[in-house]
DNA sequence: TCCGCTTGATCAAGCGTTTTAGCAAAGTTA
DNA sequence: TAACTTTGCTAAAACGCTTGATCAAGCGGA
């Protein structure tokens, strides 16, 4: 009675402004159409099947766009069963920059079949975790999306399977219960090489990581199958490990000089990038003295150092598309293991094109 | 009754895994420990005026533990008439690498407060973005928090009326209709440029933007501010242009090395690390020769340059978090205009510490 | 004129909770 | 022992929607 009444008095007609406290429900729309509920439920939800005349369909809109109606998802869902939810619980995801394209993928596909996303950050805290999975469960969840934010082995949380769910950027040995999607590390790994091949080189050193992770595996097995394709020989010396970022690059630098190669394809931009600064202090050109490839394709970084850096797309977006998709059983798991994503080249300035040998 | 009937004639008592397709009820957990409905609502809601013996109290805990019963979380909203949801609708947030810490903050703080996150990317997409907030509004969410992925002004899209919300990163002209919050540009400017005076510099050039944005004119104010402050009269040929990105800062240092300055500022990261090269291939060393400071705090690049940039942090984070304190009125809005986080300064080894003059 | 069919719309049950009002039994007071 | 009070629990309505069963007209055919 106090505060403010808004357009009390005034004349029907005029597009109601909505009352936030109390939304306006199919009951009223019912009444100012002169119809029942259940003619306007089948009026919103076009209903084949449903006769309604083309006056009471026309009346009921009219009520429905002068009301401002909103259906109430909650209480759709409700009878219905189960909402149009996917959880995504993420350890990092929202954390790490490009990692964020998970998220993305993941809302694009699921808003394509008409679903919504509801994410969690659980920063590795498995209470948080636990949290999160239950809010997810509690809200009936058409499935649940588990991601890590860098391609590893995980344990699946015991409410986890509670739910339908996916593995996104990790996968479980127990693969026979889980279904999962990843980047496919070797034939990233493959293509890198491939790009430097590609310019001429032969004698091609790879800087691993030294943190043990199947990125490390993979891309390492990439290099070889690379090379083997071309009918070079693997050489064990040719393949440094350091840490993985640009002080690991850089640091590698005077090891990498004493190989002799004309070529070097890293772990990761970060440690491409760093390497830029010991081959530039070394009065090293790229691509000319000496050609780079990375890993991950982090743009910040790839496509902006001088020379741009070729390198190999680490597709987050994809997994998170591939993920939903996945899970909504649009495509099939892959019965050996989890399904793999390709890492696709991005071909830039840091390798010279080979004007054929 | 054709395909797997699991468990069915076991015993009871063994922790039922429980039917995905038919979720244990309410209804179900009352009849196994023998009491009504309400009786269980209120154990599991610990109501403090609700007077339940502890042997009931038990037999019912012990029902729902074994029947691992969840409630449906629909139902609860349906009931009490709002949800526990708040929504975020960004531009692009997802995409960019670093703002997605707004995400991160926003759900850290919902969270702490009861609430789950509806996330939703728009790419820019207007279409998009009205079904965005629509399916918001129908879930009922508490609030909307409408952000953009650089701080920009922008235009209230007419549904996000119908809910409570909060510019995140961006603001209204129309500011007296609406809450915002965003980074203090100004301020940041100023510590930006102290980090500098801080460092024995007077004469520093500033290298801002050509794109026009709120950073624009802050930045440049908070440099302009920071000199007035020493006592340093403002000189505009100190103050140069280019385009926000990495080739944008190289390409700046033939102009910069001509104003004879001893340290600059750079509108972004970014620019800063195009103005490393550029300043290398000149021989010139930093901090020795000139000083940098940057702006954003963009992890990857910032903290692993080399030097190690000094920068001001955009507070992403921040942001995401005092929109959700804004929304749920835990923080007061500012009268005039939208709330500023402070954008802290890191400093780093670009600029060398002073030797008291 | 009566029957059956089609059309257009309504009735009412039900989805899984919360919550208020109320009831029976036990306890307290006098 | 009668009259309250307290304790422990339940009945039932309500939240906003969907949907199968029903029903009243109107109509054509015999």
């Amino acid at each position: 009675m106090i505060s403010q009444e808004k357009n009390s008095g005034s004349a029907a007609d005029v597009p109601i402004t909505t009352d936030r406290a109390h939304p306006v429900t199919l009951r009223e729309v019912a009444e100012a159409a002169g119809v029942s509920t259940a003619t306007v439920s089948l009026v919103i939800n076009k209903k084949k099947n449903a006769r309604i005349a083309d006056e009471t369909r026309r009346r009921v809109q009219e009520a429905i766009r002068r009301l401002g109606y909103r259906p109430n998802a909650m209480a759709k869902n409700l009878v219905s069963g189960t909402s149009k939810f996917i959880g995504l619980v993420a350890d990092g995801v929202a954390t790490t920059p490009f990692a964020g394209q998970i998220i993305h993928g993941a809302q694009d596909e699921a808003w394509k079949h008409g679903y919504a996303l509801l994410i969690a950050n659980t920063e590795g805290n498995v209470d948080l975790e636990k949290d999160a999975i239950a809010m997810m469960l509690e809200y009936k969840v058409r499935g649940i999306l588990y991601s890590t934010w860098f391609h590893r082995a995980t344990e699946i949380p015991a409410t986890l399977r509670e739910s339908d769910f996916v593995l996104v950027n990790c996968f479980s040995p127990d693969s026979l219960t889980s279904r999962a999607v990843v980047p496919d590390e070797a034939q990233g790994g493959k293509s890198a090489t491939e790009i430097l091949l590609r310019g001429g080189h032969r004698r091609i050193a790879f800087i691993n990581t030294t943190t043990p992770a199947p990125a490390k595996d993979g891309r390492l097995k990439g290099y070889m199958d690379a090379l083997e394709a071309e009918g070079i020989a693997f050489d064990p010396e040719l393949v440094l490990e350091a840490y993985p970022d640009q002080e690991g690059g850089y640091g590698a630098t005077e090891d990498l000089l004493k190989l002799n190669v004309s070529a070097v394809y890293c772990y990761n931009d970060r440690m491409a990038m760093g390497l830029y600064d010991g081959l530039r202090e070394h009065g090293l050109a790229i691509p000319d003295d000496i050609a780079v490839v990375g890993f991950d394709n982090q743009e910040v970084i790839a496509a902006h150092l001088r020379p741009p850096l070729s390198t190999v797309s680490l597709p987050h977006y994809e997994l998170g598309a591939a993920g939903v998709r996945l899970l909504l059983g649009l495509d099939q798991a892959d019965v050996e293991g989890p399904v793999k994503i390709a890492c696709p080249a991005v071909e830039r300035a840091s390798v010279a094109v080979h004007s054929a040998a």
